[in-house]
DNA sequence: CGAATGATATACT
DNA sequence: GTATATCATTCGA
């Protein structure tokens, strides 16, 4: 079943990063059907967050789509090369999102394969948010898009991840967001 | 370890 | 309008 609105609008933008963990992203692009399992995310907690790129409520044409509703697709090119997906969470006008950062192939593994160019499913599959990215096709054109439209959605498929199995860390590449950069909003599921 | 690579924000003219 | 610094990274040595 398709993750409903109130997932996404509750205000607690931690609590929704842990609960992501599990669920199951999915995109239809060029007719192709492809499904990852999420096992890694982060938090990016708005206005507060000098790690956010809303920090200091920088409202731009690229940050627009974070001040949308939650349930909302937030994708921007990073490094020139790597596009990056983010979930946009809480009320229309604040702007939080959870990145995702990793994950594991549920169907379409030879589609995702193709697109990553890779013979078979390994560790290097989707170790990254540049690479979930490039395996299911997101691109920026789909920034600014409900997660559940036709070509992008999230999936509940009634995994439960126990708290035992999960890792709590300080956020990969903001190191400067000074004392933002320690915070432990990054939850990883253990096995990877 | 370091190059690749381009959109975007910001600070200029 | 034009210029330039800056990235929520990846891959191959």
């Amino acid at each position: 079943m398709i993750l409903a609105a109130d997932f996404y609008l509750r205000d607690d933008v931690v609590r929704i990063s842990r609960d992501l963990l599990g669920k199951v992203l999915c995109t239809r692009v060029h007719g192709k059907l492809t499904k990852a399992i999420i096992t890694e995310t982060e938090a990016y907690a708005g206005v507060t967050d000098k790690a956010s790129h809303a920090y200091g409520d920088r409202r731009t044409k690229r940050t627009e789509p974070m001040y949308g509703p939650g349930g909302t697709a937030y994708v921007y090119l990073c490094y020139g090369i790597h596009h990056l997906f983010n979930v946009v969470t809480n009320e229309e006008g604040v702007p939080h999102a959870v990145l995702i950062r990793a994950g594991n192939p549920v169907s379409g593994l030879e589609t995702m394969l193709r697109r990553r160019n890779r013979e078979k499913a390994d560790k290097k599959l989707m170790p990254g948010p540049g690479t979930v990215a490039q395996a299911l096709a997101i691109t920026t054109d789909m920034t600014g898009t409900d997660l559940r439209g036709k070509k992008i959605w999230i999936e509940d498929h009634g995994i439960v991840i126990q708290e035992s199995e999960i890792s709590a860390g300080p956020r990969v590449g903001v190191d400067y967001a000074e004392e933002d950069a320690a915070r432990l909003y990054r939850f990883i599921v253990n096995s990877h």
